[in-house]
DNA sequence: CTGAAAGCGCTTACAG
DNA sequence: CTGAAAGCGCTTACAG
């Protein structure tokens, strides 16, 4: 038998009220009283019943994070991790515990944030990842539930979110290969279906269109955030008749594979293909050559999500502040990509 | 306002106590009040109040993954995300939520859990890794709490575990050294206050030991998992007058920088060092050379440590099966160790 | 500054 | 098979 606030109260001689009132430091409370109160709480180990709590005061101090059961193929643990630490590190400091959870596709996932949500028991969700026309987003947006996005929505654009402005992301690396001299850039891009994948896409076509170089839709593959995807596209490209001596990458695991393939083919990297991708993970910088990366600041990203969508939900939805953050990247530059072409 | 049982039961014309007992699938209800009931709850769009529940019931369906903050910056994120993924899929099969939560140090991981479970919030909780005298596992273990620990505690050896045989899978990675000819075989441990750095040289000490091969102190570095600290036990080695001919290495990431420390110094792997590690992430068969590495399972030990911890929840406490669970390991041969010596 | 009372949304013996 | 009642552990107007 756990010890209530009723043992508190009879123990201290007061009423259960005054011991409520000062565990949640009640201005109108004798300094006297509260100490004496606290002092036997300490004495009997009370604790107070987070869900007795909840239920009367209908928040939780939770929030929870949708864990889409395709990431784990597609994206790297890295990524997530990072983004959970920075997420689980904020969400702690404002006194909000997060709950983690996941779903075998979308209808689960639906279910899922509706159960936690309408059963009370967590005060919001951030969502990892961005689908078009997503399901879950559709369900949040529609029963007007505290969220945000980390990346950007489609269809909603005036959702809460945060995100890397990937399209000059994926500008700022193309631009860099082309001030080294390139003119034929690949881009080795996400699943279509992930509006990262089309962020970075248009990115990397603008910097092309306001250089003045060509574009060619073979140059353009798509793969998953995966090695194998990268090696595929290396064999593919290498195999062009006129092939590119550039490329971006979606993501650092995909610039792996490539890194793969080609030292098994011999060539070389930066001399035979430049390359430049995402995210730089811990690892991009030990591959060989190390790897140019653009640095998103995962962590930052789920910081922020999570102080945004807490802030969000103690104002209950009020629209007084940004509802897109962009969180700055910066492209890291390293062996993989600095061979000049004109030299 | 949310839609109550209330609600639900004033629409359907029957009592409160009724709709609860559909709800839980209560076995003497008749079939037609139960579907009549169920219709309406469909079309109310009724959601149980997973707070008020769990205040009658005393049970959460919950389960809390204790993170710890040091952990950031020891292990690598791949592998905490891996074992959170075999977790949380596996609870969630079992209707159980996961919490995840972390603290700045070891006070506040004690109140943290304690809130959690003192708070009835959580049923039960989770440990990622496994210190010598851990305040955690103390205060745990006094309360008589439901705890599974992944790795193993010296001080409770009759605890709730999920762990490797890791005396056993480092005594195959040495051995395998051994059969290749080497004599002369350092260690790179981890921080010496866990576990599993004790046990993993201890491993390596026997297998040195039945094969007649001397150790020495110097051969034993100890180091975190970390890139730079195979870099630097790499530069200690390889300025040794008798240096080691091959490494077994606590982790994946050590290898990583031990890999890029004998590359800028150009010597060769396997060639001039033969290495074997632990863990077996994905980016281990991608390295130049490809790395042998013992895979533990990752996912498997959270899998099964979500299994064993919400089977003791439900059995409350009872001690009828195995305490200590170990996952199969199996050492994964690739280029880094397949260098022979006598050749 | 403090207490009595009602109530949050559910479950579960106890009757019938 | 179903209902009325009590209660889980807390909070919060309402009085005083």
């Amino acid at each position: 038998m756990a010890v209530t606030i009723k043992d508190v109260a009879r123990k201290a001689g007061v009423s259960p009220s005054t011991v409520s009132r000062v565990l949640s430091n009640h201005p109108r409370i004798s300094t006297e009283t509260s100490q004496k109160v606290k002092a036997i709480m300490e004495q009997l180990g009370y604790h107070p019943n987070i869900m007795a709590k909840s239920l009367v005061s209908k928040t939780t101090n939770s929030i929870c994070i949708m864990l889409p059961k395709s990431a784990e193929e597609l994206f790297s643990n890295y990524f997530f991790m990072e983004l959970i630490r920075g997420i689980v590190t904020q969400a702690s400091r404002l006194g909000y515990d997060v709950l983690i959870s996941s779903g075998a596709n979308e209808k689960e996932e639906v279910e899922g944030v509706s159960r936690l949500l309408n059963g009370r028991r967590v005060d919001g969700v951030i969502l990892l990842y961005s689908r078009t026309n997503d399901p879950v987003v559709d369900f949040l947006h529609e029963n007007n539930h505290p969220f945000v996005l980390i990346g950007r929505s489609d269809q909603y654009p005036d959702i809460l979110s945060v995100d890397t402005d990937n399209v000059q992301a994926s500008y700022d690396a193309t631009k860099h290969l082309i001030s080294l001299g390139h003119e034929r850039i690949g881009f080795v891009s996400g699943p279509p279906e992930l509006v990262v994948s089309k962020d970075r896409l248009k990115g990397y076509m603008q910097a092309l269109a306001d250089a003045g170089l060509e574009s060619h839709p073979e140059w353009i593959v798509e793969g998953e955030f995966l090695q194998e995807s990268g090696y595929r596209a290396m064999s593919f490209f290498m195999n062009l008749p006129n092939r590119p001596t550039a490329l971006v990458l979606i993501d650092d695991v995909v610039a792996f594979g490539i890194l793969r393939g080609l030292h098994e083919l011999k060539y070389n990297v930066p001399e035979d293909l430049c390359l430049v991708s995402f995210n730089n993970i811990p690892l991009s910088e030990l591959s060989t050559p190390p790897l140019s990366s653009i640095d998103i600041g995962i962590y930052n990203l789920g910081y922020t999500a999570s102080q945004v969508l807490i802030q969000s939900i103690k104002n209950n939805q009020d629209a007084s502040y940004q509802k897109r953050q962009i969180i700055p990247h910066r492209l890291m530059i390293r062996e993989s990509s600095i061979h000049s072409v004109r030299s």
